[in-house]
RNA sequence: GGUCCGUUCGUCUAGGGGUUAGGACGCAUCCCUUUCACGGAUGAAACACGGGUUCGAUUCCCGUACGGACUACCA
């Protein structure tokens, strides 16, 4: 066969695609692009109890936004129950696996036994299966029995407790397992479906997966998947366990349960059950990449910080990639979006703006009126983004945080109109000594805003114009 | 409990047998400025611990501690 750079991404569509599981398909993504390779989906459904609606497809348009490509061809695991029975059932005849009629009850016994005994390893392994109730202890005759009769089986691997293993990781040193230590994991589950274990083995071999990109969590089952290629008689990929994403303090791996409900941090890049995501939150795809690249990942020694997704194709390399799990800094991710949106042209923080206000969902605040005014003029939104565009990490802030302008009493309205004129003609008012400049700006700030602090107020002057100003 | 992986500022990291251990985020102070922000400058802040090996170890080896992952008919 040929050298060529096959890997692929691999989720389980239970729900939405997590910014763990985008930044291993990204990783997976540069792999393939700078070896001039190719990059798979594969969706792994084979647990349909906990397959959502809408999960795939919030998979493939999360993985659209970052702009990650994949070849045509997805796999879906669903499809090809029949494969993996096939190859199962090759095991059993070459007496590398077999059928086990334990029930859960049976399973649940022994769980609590082998604790009660405190055995070293609680596992279904060589040590226990000979006294459960599988097609290795039952005489022939029965097994035929049961098989014809449909009772329920599940196929299980047979692990040989006294070798030791070592396979390969390209980012750590040899990963050892000892057979004694692994458990008989079950192939193919009783509803007939594969587990996770089978299936990605099968699939990577029938994709013809040169390296195996995933997370960490992967790495103590790797052994298992190692022998199960060989007793396949298939050749192994390399193997490359990305650390984790943990949570901010470090307590465990990132996910939902692991967040204080007030931290707000965004898990998603997209929205997911009325959970906003990194998009809607105002992040641009940009700053998603650098913050997830730079996240156990140096392109070298070199100290720039900025990188596109561009860059990282042509630059890639595994050896850049650390070994230790990493914590998740939303701080730096919002510092990289800030920094995109700054070297944002007019032209695309417009472009940007008014997709956001289009797309505004209508259960978030409505936009002060005078606001929404000045937004149908095409020229004023321009200046608004002046205006707001070096004072922002996240784009909505643009609107959110741009002052309103107050309505002026009469009174007000008598006493400042000189000044007001004078600022709107980009002039200092005459009347102005020169050193009360900053009390007169500040106070007249005051009056218009009710804020002590915000962008150029000659410029928030010119924004609003001067009948909005005054008319209201 | 068992198996596996890991450990450089609070965080992301560079480095590597002899360095003032470098950068970035965050934080603080100052400058700029009509304010805030941006920008600029400066500062505080790290090699987990104990044994080896060595003239010398943060760097190599071994332990310990700590952290994480896995231990399902979930992936």
């Amino acid at each position: 066969m040929s050298s060529e750079i096959r890997v692929r991404f691999a989720p389980s569509p239970t729900g939405a695609l997590h910014i763990g599981g985008v930044r291993t398909a990204l990783f997976n993504y540069l792999f393939a692009k700078k070896n001039d390779g190719k990059f798979f989906l594969r969706i792994e459904d084979t647990d349909l109890s906990r397959t959502q609606e809408g999960a795939e497809e919030h998979i493939k348009n999360s993985l659209e936004w970052l702009g990650l490509s994949w070849e045509k061809q997805v796999i879906r695991q669903s499809d090809q129950r029949d494969l993996y029975l096939h190859h199962a059932k090759q095991l059993i005849d070459q007496k590398k696996a077999y059928y086990a009629f334990d029930t859960p009850e049976d399973l649940s016994r022994l769980r609590d036994e082998l604790q009660e005994q405190k055995s070293a390893h609680q596992h279904y392994n060589a040590l226990v299966r000979v006294r459960m109730r599988n097609s290795l202890t039952l005489p022939e005759e029965e097994v035929k029995d049961l098989l014809e009769k449909g009772v329920p089986r599940v196929i299980r691997f047979k692990i040989d407790p006294r070798h030791s293993y070592a396979f390969d990781d390209l980012l750590r040193k040899k990963i050892k397992g000892h057979g004694s230590a692994l458990e008989d994991k079950i192939l193919i589950k009783s509803d007939g479906m594969p587990t996770y274990h089978f299936a990605h083995v099968v699939d990577d071999h029938k994709l013809g997966i040169s390296h195996v990109i995933r997370g960490e969590e992967w790495l103590p089952s790797t052994p298992l998947h190692g022998l199960i290629y060989k007793a396949l008689e298939w050749d192994l990929p390399s193997w490359v366990h990305l650390p984790l994403i943990l949570d901010p303090h470090g307590r465990g791996k990132l996910s939902k349960r692991n967040l204080n409900a007030n931290d707000e941090l965004p898990l998603y890049l997209q929205e997911w059950q009325g959970i906003k995501g990194f998009k809607e939150l105002g992040f641009l795809p940009e700053a998603v990449i650098n913050f997830l690249g730079s996240l156990g990942y140096r392109p070298g020694p070199s100290e720039e910080e900025f990188f596109s997704l561009t860059d990282l194709e042509k630059a890639f390399s595994l050896s850049g990639l650390a070994k230790t799990s990493v914590k998740y800094d939303f701080a730096k991710a919002l510092w990289f979006n800030e920094h995109y949106i700054q070297s944002c042209s007019p032209d695309k923080l417009l472009a940007l703006l008014q997709v956001l206000i289009r797309s505004r969902p209508s259960k978030d605040k409505v936009l002060d009126p005078k606001l929404q005014k000045l937004l149908q003029d095409e020229n004023k939104t321009r200046k608004i983004c002046e205006l707001m565009q070096k004072r922002v990490h996240r784009l909505p802030l643009i609107l959110e945080n741009f002052p309103l302008l107050r309505t002026l009493s009469e009174e007000e309205k008598t006493k400042y109109t000189a000044d007001i004129k004078s600022l709107l003609h980009n002039q200092i008012p005459p009347t102005w000594k020169k050193q009360e400049k900053a009390k007169r700006m500040r106070e007249l700030r005051r009056v218009l805003t009710g804020q002590e602090q915000g962008p150029d107020l000659k410029g928030l002057l010119q924004c609003w114009g001067e009948s909005q100003i005054f008319t209201s």
